[in-house]
RNA sequence: GGCCCCAUCGUCUAACGGUUAGGACACCACUCUUUCAAGGUGGUAACACGGGUUCGAUUCCCGUUGGGGCUACCA
């Protein structure tokens, strides 16, 4: 089998797009075939590199490589004309001289007031001597497809049999006056081209594939098979659009979804495993795929499942594989690491963290704690505790201090913590909550004899002195 | 308006005529723990409605309702 994903460059890859890639790319995968990418850019108008670039970095970053390509519809303006000029010779298409301003009015003219409207195919009639005619003193025109009065239909691998009748069809526009081609013709004159045997593509493309079965038709080429996906929606189950939010997979690697998560978390958008599966390794992934296991319906785009997936990675990686994604980050923060290991800090860190976003801060204030500011939650537990916390906080500054360097590792500061909480008749807790408060600036953190290992001998003290100074003795 | 698509917990989904309708996210308890958003255990929560077909319908058919898509010299 020969796919395409041919996204349109609008400067940015949609979640949606993203989807409809993974889908193409798993079934190539899955049956050894080959992966196709095009950039649909006959709208020169809005064509950019920095465009493109954008969806190839994308589909990248998601780890969906492609066969052959990218192929830019552009290019092939040459071989849309001649299809087009072979549906002309052939009777299947007509020139259609009406401007503009003439089919507004004739829209507004038809009984909707316009929404589908019809073109009423006066031009067609034209006797062709005076098409000759026009077309010698140079007039304007463009390349209508003449709609045939039959049914049109097709197995579609996820939907089943859909049919549409011609007659309900209007004859839509191939060539523009610019002698430049409308997207349903350059998009079944490329996939002619390409010998594309499976079209696989979102479900707003349902209404454009019987005026593309025409067309196949009337070039007497055999249709491929067509498989619509759902498509993917907002949590107000309209269209994922910007207002939603993130929508393109860009916005997602900002916020530090891991691209294994993101490809993991899209592929169960609409498509099933079956056998209660949710976390899948590529190969898994390619190898349990199939058209016929996609719903037909259309799914909510659900972020707080994502993050949690995104977790269940981060946790899953080492520090080492964890390691570039968040030193990028931390880089991006500002932050400086030069001679500082990172592992130990990240193996603390990582299973309570849902973005790398998190991990980097979390990493950043173990590496500076003075650069934590305190959460909503540490400052009611420090309201709470009162004078408690102060004291807490008093009893394991006093205690810290005797501890030497040798002594600074989690059994040592542990053991030195419980000493003195008992002498000083606390609960171990009410000593361990002030320290992670004033390290972290949170009441969330690794075990607080291992958060003060990994900070360090001197950084912890300064920054529990600065605390003491600070906190609340009332 | 016309044409087309869709319909299981709030969300993602399993079920391919017979199940106490299963899992995951979220949520709520409990548990582990020096804390926790981590781990563990448990819980609340769904077959849109009405007709058929059938011994039997979440499952097949029709209709209703509801949602969505398309309806450009955009892609």
């Amino acid at each position: 089998p020969r796919l395409r994903f041919a996204p349109s460059h609008t400067g940015y890859l949609h979640v949606g797009g993203a989807r409809t890639a993974l889908f193409n790319w798993l079934y190539a995968k899955h049956t050894g075939g080959t992966f196709i990418l095009r950039i649909e850019d006959t709208d020169h108008a809005r064509s950019t590199e920095a465009h493109t670039q954008v969806v190839l970095d994308g589909l990248q970053w998601l780890g969906l490589d492609w066969d052959e390509g990218p192929y830019f519809q552009g290019a092939e303006i040459a071989r849309h004309r001649a299809d087009v000029e072979r549906l002309l010779a052939a009777g299947k298409g007509y020139r259609c001289f009406c401007t503009k301003e003439e089919l507004e009015a004739q829209r507004k003219g038809s009984p909707g007031g316009g929404d589908g409207f019809k073109y009423d195919r006066r031009c067609w009639r034209l006797p062709p001597e005076q098409v000759a005619e026009r077309v010698a003193r140079g007039m304007p025109f463009v390349i209508r497809f003449l709609m045939p009065d039959e049914e049109i239909a097709w197995d579609d691998a996820v939907h089943g049999r859909i049919t549409f009748h011609g007659r309900d069809l209007d004859d839509f526009v191939i060539l523009r006056s610019d002698r430049t081609p409308i997207y349903n013709l350059a998009v079944v004159s490329d996939d002619i081209a390409m010998t594309i045997t499976h079209v696989l593509r979102g479900d707003d493309h349902i209404s454009n594939t019987p005026k593309q079965i025409a067309l196949y038709r009337a070039l007497g080429v055999a249709i491929p098979v067509f498989a619509h996906v759902p498509m993917i929606l907002g949590t107000d189950g309209k269209k994922l659009s910007k207002r939603h939010g993130a929508t393109a997979v860009g916005d997602y690697q900002n916020q530090g979804i891991l691209p294994g998560a993101m490809r993991n978390f899209l592929a169960l958008l609409g498509w099933s495993p079956g056998e209660d599966r949710e976390i899948l390794s590529e190969a898994g992934m390619i190898e349990l795929f199939s058209l016929d296991s996609i719903q037909k319906k259309a799914a909510v785009f659900d972020v707080a499942k994502l993050e949690w997936m995104n977790g269940q990675y981060l946790s899953a990686m080492t520090a080492v594989e964890l390691s570039g994604p968040l030193e990028r980050e931390l880089a991006r923060m500002g932050v400086d690491t030069s001679g500082r290991a990172l592992a130990p800090i990240v193996e603390g860190v990582k299973s309570r963290a849902r973005t790398v976003l998190q991990l980097a801060e979390r990493v950043a204030v173990r590496l500076d704690p003075s650069r934590g500011t305190l959460d909503d939650k540490a400052d009611a537990l420090i309201k709470k505790m009162g004078a408690g916390f102060a004291a807490g906080l008093e009893v394991a500054l006093a205690s810290l201090r005797q501890a030497g360097v040798d002594e600074w590792n989690p059994d040592g500061i542990l053991a030195r913590l419980k000493e003195a909480a008992d002498a000083a008749s606390l609960k171990i807790g009410d000593v361990m909550q002030p320290i992670r408060v004033a390290l972290t600036g949170t009441t969330v953190s690794e075990p607080v004899n291992e958060l003060l290992a990994v900070v360090g001998r001197e950084p912890s003290l300064r920054q529990l002195e600065r605390f003491v100074r600070r906190a609340p003795t009332a």
